[in-house]
RNA sequence: GGGCCGUUAGCUCAGUCGGUAGAGCAUCUGCCUUUUAAGCAGAGGGUCGCUGGUUCGAGUCCAGCACGGCUCACCA
């Protein structure tokens, strides 16, 4: 055997085990033990307790370390959670087990059985008795000291990522947790989930450009939703008082750290209740959540550390004004209702804006140019510009003005929230204007939504509604810098074609 | 889409002034029955992302392309 490629010993070896009649995927393996299991009953007895109780365990797992001494030898069996160690000894295992034993590589999938001991160094250790193979390793893991390191790797293979990166592992156990926590919040407040369309013929409920799709039959071009909003509202029309969906939307716009093209968002829905209700609410659940999560109401998230302890509230005028560089002169609130002077405003930002943008927008883009990055700490923006929010209900006496807010945290923003507008009439006409700036070329404008308004006719109760992006509430709790680190799939370009790949169908290739 | 950076062995990375490819881990061979980054001795392993160009000579310089990262724009 001079071949020392790592890939071709590998089959070789998955060969070399079929001749011996092994069957080379078994369908099943009974374990009375994980490697945690192990770990969590046994750590804490001694060598003497060991020996005593003579514990005959039965495991499982993926060979993380192989450390052979001639006619013995050590492995690390690991269960994604947990490592323990296995000691395989020829006068134990028995010829035919230990030529197994040395048939084996990093990576495998095996099984063992045997008793528990301590070694001289005090390592709890399976003496073990009978080895089992269950599954061949072709692709080497990477190296056990550096791990896996390189980032389009990581993304690209997860399995691999999660294999051998644990804090990989952390993100994802916890992203589990936050939704876990935010069901079983919702649930406990009388909130039913519902699940409603993907492919809608109007993509509606968000300014965003939608993902365009086709369906054959009924020979339709239909949209990927990008919100979950309008069907929600349908659902509070018809007598579901309090709903949520959690579930993924799609907006085919750019990538960055905080943006993937599919993404997981919360919306609920709650029947006579206004904007006010929901920042409590929010309040309340994330709080709860973020303890839940990371154990602590003090978050580290990169260099701050967030107090979940202290959430603050500005209207978005008072954010621009409180937040106002110091090296450049102050604005006054009047400025802020005059459309020269914020044009004036957000040239001195080198924020650029279209002709056609309305005061509201503009105030809009000011608020994001000056505040949005400084919101480091929880903290509620609220009362926006009625131009940027064509579903949300007006402040009483301000037509320029709707009862919404959005939660901000470390400079992200993290949910967006209003009271609901429930009048079919203005919502209508409010589609009219979006319709309007459509024509003029802003391609993120929401669409007419006729069934919308149809519902709406019927009647909706006074409601409040929210949407949380899960996605960088769990960067925020994950300390994750990028989206990508919390999505376990994220979208990439189609990798070059390689080779090495392919397992080679007949021969082992060691030619 | 723009700008900047990266791509070398299965993995993590060096590679000087342009002179013909290196380390550790992994793999293979031999020794090794309580090790744990096991150890000792030896060996094999490269389309230097791809395609061109400059040059006597390119991993190294230049151009284009691919993929990725950061960032700006757009957005949540």
């Amino acid at each position: 055997m001079e071949n020392t490629n790592p890939l071709a010993q590998r089959r070789f070896k998955l060969e070399e085990l079929k001749r011996r009649g092994y069957d080379p995927y078994p369908h099943k393996f009974d374990y009375t033990h994980t490697p945690s299991d192990i770990r969590r009953t046994y750590d804490a007895a001694t060598a003497e307790e060991l020996k005593e109780q003579n514990v005959l365990v039965r495991t499982c797992g993926r060979i993380m370390a192989l450390r052979p001494h001639g006619k013995a030898g050590f492995m690390d069996l690991f269960d994604g959670e947990q490592r323990v160690q296995v000691y395989a000894r020829q006068d134990k295992l028995g010829d035919q087990g230990f030529d197994l034993f040395q048939l084996l590589d990093l990576g495998d999938i095996v099984g063992a059985e045997g008793t528990l001991f301590r070694t001289r160094t005090n390592e709890l250790t399976i003496l073990a008795t009978q080895l089992f193979h269950l599954s061949k390793n072709l692709l080497p893991l990477p190296e056990k000291w550096h791990g896996l390191s390189d980032v389009e790797t990581r993304f690209r293979q997860r399995y691999v990522d999660l294999i051998v990166n644990k804090e990989a592992r952390d993100v994802f156990v916890k992203r589990s947790r936050i939704v876990q926590e935010i069901r079983g919040f919702l649930d406990a407040r009388g909130y039913i989930e519902v699940e409603t369309p993907v492919l809608q013929a109007v993509a509606g409920g968000a300014l965003a450009r939608p993902f365009r799709t086709h369906h054959n039959a009924l020979d339709m071009d239909l949209y990927l939703r990008i919100a979950l909003e309008l069907y929600l509202k349908r659902l509070i029309v018809g007598g579901l008082p309090r709903v949520y969906e959690l579930s993924r939307i799609f907006r085919n716009e750019g990538i960055s750290s905080q943006h993937n093209p599919e993404f997981t968002m919360l919306e609920f829905y709650q029947a006579y209740s206004d904007y006010r209700d929901l920042m409590d609410l929010t309040r309340t659940m994330l709080t709860k959540v973020a303890e839940a999560v990371t154990g602590s109401l003090e978050v580290t998230y990169q260099e701050h550390v967030l107090d979940f302890r202290q959430w603050q509230r500005y209207t978005m005028k008072e954010a621009i004004l409180h937040f106002w560089p110091e090296n450049i002169s102050r604005p006054s609130e009047e400025d802020l209702r005059s459309l020269e002077k914020l044009r004036a405003l957000l040239q001195g930002f080198k924020v650029s804006f279209a002709q056609a943008d309305g005061r509201g927008k503009l105030l809009a883009a000011l608020f994001e140019a000056v505040a949005e990055p400084k919101l480091i700490q929880p903290a509620f923006i609220y009362d926006y510009p009625t131009e940027v929010s064509p579903l949300s209900k007006t402040k009483p006496g301000d037509p320029d003005t709707v009862e919404r807010f959005e939660l901000y945290i470390a400079g992200m923003e993290i949910a967006n929230a209003y009271s609901e507008l429930n009048d079919p009439v203005e919502q209508c006409a409010r589609f009219e204007e979006q319709l309007g700036a459509r024509n003029r070329g802003d391609e993120e404008a929401h669409e007419m939504d006729e069934d919308y308004i149809r519902a709406l006719s019927y009647g909706m109760p006074p409601t409040a509604g929210e949407g949380i992006g899960i996605d960088r509430l769990t960067m925020v709790l994950t300390n994750s810098r990028s989206i990508r680190d919390v999505i376990l799939f994220p979208l990439l370009r189609p990798e070059p074609e390689t080779s090495d790949i392919r397992p080679p169908t007949s021969d082992s290739g060691l030619a």
